[in-house]
DNA sequence: CATGAATGAGGCTTCATTCAT
DNA sequence: GATGAATGAAGCCTCATTCAT
C-alpha cells in the first residue's frame, strides 16, 4: 500500500534539488543528472516522476514561485500599518540569504525562457498580477489613511515592482556599484517620498 | 592583396548572426551551427575566428552592447533641453523594434550568465556605469537650471534605470499587464515627477 | 480459497495481450508496459508470472499456436472430401479477419527471431511439420480416391504450404499487387491443377 | 576540395555494415553503434550521414535491394532458353552463400517492419512488382516457343515468387524439413512440371 | 498474489571542436 | 583564409527488472 503522500514528497524532493541547481549552475548548464544527485536518487526516478527534463523545469518554476508565496505571507501579514507593510514588502525581496537568493536566481532563468514558452508566461502574469494587485492595494490602504501620497495606485506598484526586480538584478549580477545596501536605500528612498 | 578589414568584417558578420540567434532562440538553445548558417558561412570558419563558443558568446555579447551605444548616441545627443534628453533616453530604451527588442533580449541572456563569469560582470558594470554617469549627469544639469526637482541625482538615475530594466522585462517577457504602452506611461509619469 | 485456474487465466490474459502488442507495433517496439497495459495489469505482475520479456515472447508464440490450431481444427475436420478439406485449409489461412491477421503478424515476427533460438526453432519445426503431416495426407486420400493427380504428395503440400506463406507475407504488409482477393485467387488456382 | 564521391563511398560503407548487422543480430537488436564499429568509423559519422536510426534502416533496405538486383542482372541475363532462365532465376535465390543469405535476412526484416512504414511498403512493391514482370514475361516467352504449359503467365509467377519466398522462410530459420535441398527440389518440380 | 515505485544500464542523438585539404 | 567531414564525449530518455509492501 504506497503512501499516497510518498508521491508527493518525492516530486518536492526533486523539485527543490532542480531549484538549487537551476540556481547554482543555470538552466543552461542543467543536467538531469544533477538533479538525481541532489535529491538524493536516480535520473531514471526523476523520469519516473517528471516526462521530461521542460517538465521538470516548468513545474520547479511553479514551485519556485509557491515557495516564495509561502515564505511571504506571514512576514508581509504580520504588519498592520500599510507603510510598514510596503517596507516589509521591499525588504522581503531583497536578495538577502541563500532562499531568496536562489529563488531570485530560478526566477532570472524563468525570464529568459518565458516568451518562448506560453506556460512560463501564464505563470509570469499569475506572479505579477497578484504582486501588483497587492502592492496596490495597500498603497490605497495608505492613502485612505492619509499616510501615502495621493497619485494612481497601480502606477505607484508598478514603479516600486519594476524598481525593485531591475535592481535585483544588478545585485544579482554581482555588480560592485549596485549592492544589497544600495538596492535597500534606493527603493526605501522610493517609500519615503510616498509618504511625503 | 588581402584586406585586412575582411577579417573584421567576417567577424561582425559572425557576432550579428550570434546576437539573432541568442535573440531567438536562447544562449541555451544556441548552437555554433546556427550562427554559421545565419553568418552565411561554416561552423568551421566560427572555430576560425572564435576559439570557442564561450568566446564567441562572450564578444557577441560585447558587440550587442556597442551596437547600442552607438544606435542610442545620436539620438540622445540631439537634445538640448535636460527633461527632453531623459525622455529621449527612456524611450530609446522602451523595447520596440526588431533591433531593440533584439538587443533587450540578448542583454537579458547576459545577465543569466553573468553572476558565473566575471568577464561579463565587468561588461555589464561598464554598460551600468555609463548610464548611471550620464543620467545622473543630466538630472544634476536639469536640477542647477531649476529644471528638476531637488535630490540625490544619482538616487533618481538609480531608481529610473532600474525600473525601466524591470519594466522592460515584463514587456519583452509578454505580459498581458505590462505593455509596451503602460511601461511607457509609468516611465513619463516618473519624469513628470522628478520635474515638480 | 484461491482457485488454480486463477493463474492460468492470468496467463493467459497476459499471453493474449502479448500477442495483440507484437502484432500491433511489432517485437521490436513492443514493451512490458504495454503488455501489461493491455492485460490490465502492472508490469510487476507481468514479471510475477513470466521470469523475462524473452519468457513472454516464447510463451506468446507458443500461444499463438495454440490458438491458430484450435481455431482451425473445427474449420478443417468439418468436411470430408480431400478436395473440400484442402480448400477449407487453404481458406482459414487468408489473412482475413481480425484474429487471423493478428496470428499471422505474430508469426511473421517468429520469423525473424527463429535463426538466432532454438526454442522458436523447435516450435517452427512443430507447426511446419503438423501442417506438412496433414496437408500431405489429405493429398493422400485425395490421391487414393482418384480426386488429385498422381505425384509427390508431401512435395505438391510443400509447394502450397510456401505458397501460402509467400503470398501471405504480401498481403500482411499491404501490397498493392497481391490483395486478399489474389491471393486467393492464385492458391485455388493451384489446388484446381492438382485435381485435373 | 573534398571529393564528391567520398560521400557516396562512405554511405556505402555505412550501409554495406548496417546491412551485415540487421542480417546477423536482427532489426530489432541492431544499434548504431554495431554499424558504426563494423563500418570502422564512429557513431557520430553515422549520424552525419543519416539524420535518425530509421533513416539509416531505410536506406539499408534500399541498399540492399539494389546490390541484389546487381548481382542478379548478370547471371539471369547469361541464358537465353526460357527454362534456363527461369532456373537461372531460382537458383539465383536459394539462400546460398554469405551474400544470398545476408540479402534474405535484411529482407525478412523488411517485412517485419513495413506494414507499419509506406515507405517500405512502396519498396516492397517495386521489388514484387520487377519479379513478376521478369518471371511473368520469361514464362510468356517460354508459351510462345512452346516450351512451357499454356496458361496464366502471371498467375504462375505469383506461384512460384510466393512459393520461393516462402520456403526461403523456412530454410532461413533453420528448419530441419525445409533444406537447402528440399527447396531446391520442390523449386525445380515446380519449374518441370511448367514444362509439359 | 499483485503492485508500482525505483533503479541503472544502455541506446540514440546532439554538438563543440579538430584537422586535412 | 575557409571549409566541412569526422569525431567522441555527454546528455536525455527508455525500459526490463527488482523489491518492499
Amino acid at each position: 500500500m504506497p503512501r499516497p503522500s510518498v508521491e508527493l514528497e518525492r516530486r518536492e524532493q526533486i523539485l527543490r534539488a532542480a531549484c538549487g541547481v537551476i540556481a547554482e549552475v543555470g538552466l543552461r548548464s542543467m543536467r538531469i543528472a544533477d538533479v538525481a544527485k541532489r535529491a538524493g536518487t536516480s535520473s531514471g526516478t526523476v523520469h519516473y516522476y517528471f516526462a521530461s527534463k521542460r517538465e521538470v523545469v516548468h513545474a520547479a518554476f511553479e514551485y519556485n514561485f509557491q515557495r516564495s508565496i509561502d515564505r511571504r505571507r506571514p512576514i508581509f501579514e504580520g504588519e498592520d500599518d500599510p507603510r510598514a507593510r510596503l517596507l516589509a514588502f521591499v525588504r522581503s525581496y531583497l536578495p538577502v540569504g541563500e532562499e531568496t537568493v536562489r529563488a531570485w536566481r530560478v526566477w532570472m532563468e524563468l525570464w529568459s525562457e518565458a516568451f518562448r514558452e506560453p506556460e512560463l508566461q501564464d505563470l509570469n502574469e499569475r506572479v505579477y498580477g497578484e504582486w501588483r494587485r497587492i502592492v496596490a492595494a495597500v498603497i490605497r490602504d495608505g492613502q485612505t489613511l492619509g499616510l501615502l501620497r495621493e497619485g494612481d495606485a497601480v502606477e505607484y506598484a508598478n514603479r516600486l515592482i519594476g524598481m525593485i526586480d531591475g535592481l535585483a538584478i544588478q545585485v544579482l549580477v554581482g555588480s560592485r556599484s549596485m549592492t544589497l545596501e544600495r538596492m535597500s536605500a534606493v527603493c526605501e528612498g522610493f517609500l519615503l517620498e510616498l509618504q511625503k
